[in-house]
RNA sequence: UGGGAUGUAGUCUAGUGGUAGGACAGCAGACUUUGACUCUGCCCGUGCUGGUUCGAUUCCAGCCAUCCCAGCCA
């Protein structure tokens, strides 16, 4: 895990109400900082999570407080241990530590039935015989106040049946806990809303013990407030239930005063972030797992080669607003291009193979270069390449016919081959079907290392991998999942703008020595393609899988 | 139609009653042993209409647009 608790935001709205609070007179005078990031353990974190974490764990961070993580598992129906473990590798391996205020909500579920049936003795709240059907017709509607005729019933008789559904004597759906605010209100969430349900089901951790459960805008205030949480931090389709998350705060017997906060939830182009529609891909076969190189999950991520370093810049670039606003895809992959920049150990390596023959190099000599680890870091060092007679080149970087400004490998042009030669095509041999499976060239002895003592301009420099020393490499490229900035724009389903052609396999790759006992998390730059990390699954010693996280900016147009 | 929010370039995001700043994207050029990087320049904006004011993106009013809410989900 690298060190992520000092990441410093820019300032943001959140900041300024923060500043205010902790000056002299404020609610927060004299306090700690104390935030919390709460999943709910029903599926994989991802992009939009991360947005949340670095403002959770930022935000507590900037002003020298603390953060929890929290499992909000008040609902069994979805959730799983099993995302409990992977919810907290992601958020280490984002780079923030909760030490030890790991917390489950579930945990202070007594609690809350105390405080629920507090709550009852003081007429707050009452038990609904509404059936679940029966609550939506009698909802109301924009202009029309909802009803209940249970919200009279007597403290005892609600206290009774309080304690009995607690005890399992009813049949899930048969009643409800309910708070008493206002039928009248224009804001839905306080119509009475139910505080708790009955559930007979298991609980991934509480197991038979509870068949009742309480509802999120119960149980979240009150899980703030048992942990001290001073600002409670949410996206924005709470910012209706902030009315109820304070009439519980200030309702319940407890001494604590947290302050819920809403931002925008972060949108990326050409993919989607809802639970459900990632479920689909998965459950359809459209990706190969949640740690689909293409999802935009953090597992995903991690596997295409993201570093939790890139994304945490990406999410500081990105900004807390509340406006509702969609990220060009463009941003994260910027992000991560500048962080392997400078990071990165570039290599060459050959995608699309193209036998070079170099015609007045002697049959058995090779010779090794010493070539730069990164152009930017001199500090990295250099290391040795072979070269020799017979050489694989890039497909692209010949052109029997070339176009208007090209100028890699075309007969009667030179170029450079990196760190080798200065090397001129001389012509190219193609097999019976017009087929070009060879280029000839002959090099220039006096332009040992790619440098020129005439002075002469070399415009291009090519990359280039000896065949004599390549090893094999299967090599994984990925583009947009989907074809469509907006996959979730109106009257269309997200699946029918699927990208048919995200991902291609290339079996056939030569990379340099060397590269074929490397290991995940390894990444390197490709020179002149990309920035390209050892998938953390499928590549094994002697047989590398490499996947391409992000192209190199190409400014190389046809004319 | 009730309630809650939000409108600053293509996309994000600052800002102040006094020249609207930054990033990404795009375009052009310089440099280059990566058509990368780096550097330089350019392009592009305060939703609309009024009002207050010497001056409004900022304050006020009205309008328009967009998003969220009628789960015993979170």
């Amino acid at each position: 895990m690298d060190e992520a608790k000092t990441t410093a935001f820019a300032g943001n709205f959140i900041h300024d109400i923060i500043d205010e609070e902790l000056a002299p007179g404020g609610r927060c005078e004299g306090m700690r900082v104390h935030t919390r990031f709460p999943p709910e353990p029903n599926g994989y974190l991802h992009i939009g999570h991360a947005k949340a974490i670095c403002i959770d764990f930022g935000t507590a961070g900037k002003y020298g407080g603390i953060c929890n993580l929290r499992m909000d598992d008040t609902n069994p129906t979805k959730e799983d241990e099993e995302f409990v473990d992977a919810i907290q590798e992601d958020i280490h391996w984002l780079g923030y530590d909760w030490e030890d205020r790991f917390y489950y909500a579930s945990d202070y579920f007594e609690t809350m039935y105390e405080l629920a049936v507090g709550l009852i003795k003081k007429g707050m709240a009452y038990i609904c015989e509404l059936s679940p059907e029966e609550v939506r017709t009698n909802r109301g509607d924009l202009t029309h106040p909802a009803v209940s005729p249970y919200r009279d019933r007597p403290t005892g008789e609600s206290l009774d049946l309080f304690a009995r559904m607690r005890a399992g004597e009813f049949p899930d759906g048969k009643m409800t806990l309910r708070a008493r605010i206002d039928l009248a209100s224009g804001n839905f969430n306080m119509r009475d809303p139910v505080i708790y349900r009955i559930n007979h089901m298991h609980h991934h951790r509480q197991g038979g013990k509870w068949c009742i459960y309480p509802m999120y805008d119960y149980a979240h205030p009150i899980e703030d407030m048992i942990e001290g949480i001073t600002h409670s931090l949410c996206s924005l389709e709470f910012e209706d239930h902030r009315p109820l998350y304070n009439w519980v705060r200030d309702n319940v017997e407890l001494d604590s005063n947290p302050r819920q906060i809403e931002f925008a939830r972060l949108n990326l182009t050409y993919t989607v972030m809802s639970k459900r529609k990632l479920r689909r891909l998965v459950e359809e076969g459209r990706v190969s797992g949640w740690d689909d190189p293409r999802m935009p999950t953090l597992c995903g991520l991690r596997r295409r080669g993201y570093t939790p370093e890139s994304i945490r810049n990406f999410v500081e670039r990105v900004g807390v607003a509340k406006t509702n606003s969609t990220i060009e895809l463009a941003l994260l992959e910027f992000c991560l291009r500048e962080d392997l920049n400078s990071n990165a150990k570039r290599v060459m390596a050959v995608l699309h193979p193209l036998k070079l023959t170099i015609t007045n190099y002697p049959e058995n000599k090779s010779e090794t270069f010493l070539t730069e680890n990164n152009p930017n870091r001199p500090e990295d060092g250099e290391r040795q390449i072979t070269f020799s007679r017979s050489l694989w080149v890039e497909q692209d970087d010949f052109s029997e016919q070339p176009t208007k400004g090209y100028f890699r490998l075309f007969p009667g042009n030179e170029v450079r081959l990196k760190a080798a030669y200065v090397v001129k095509c001389t012509g190219c041999v193609k097999d019976e079907n017009g087929n070009i499976i060879e280029v000839l060239a002959e090099y220039d002895p006096q332009t040992k290392g790619g440098n020129t003592p005439d002075g002469r301009k070399v415009k291009g420099t090519i990359h280039w991998v000896d065949a004599a020393t390549a090893a094999d490499a299967e090599v994984r490229l990925y583009s947009t999942l989907f074809t469509h900035p907006d996959p979730e724009a109106d009257d269309m389903d997200f699946i029918d703008c699927l990208n048919t052609n995200s991902l291609e396999v290339l079996t056939d790759c030569k990379v340099e020595s060397g590269l074929e006992t490397a290991q995940s998390p390894a990444a390197f730059q490709f020179m002149r393609l990309g920035y390209f990390c050892v998938d953390n699954t499928d590549s094994k010693p002697g047989k590398p899988v490499f996947n391409r996280a992000v192209s190199l900016k190409d400014s190389f147009k046809v004319k």
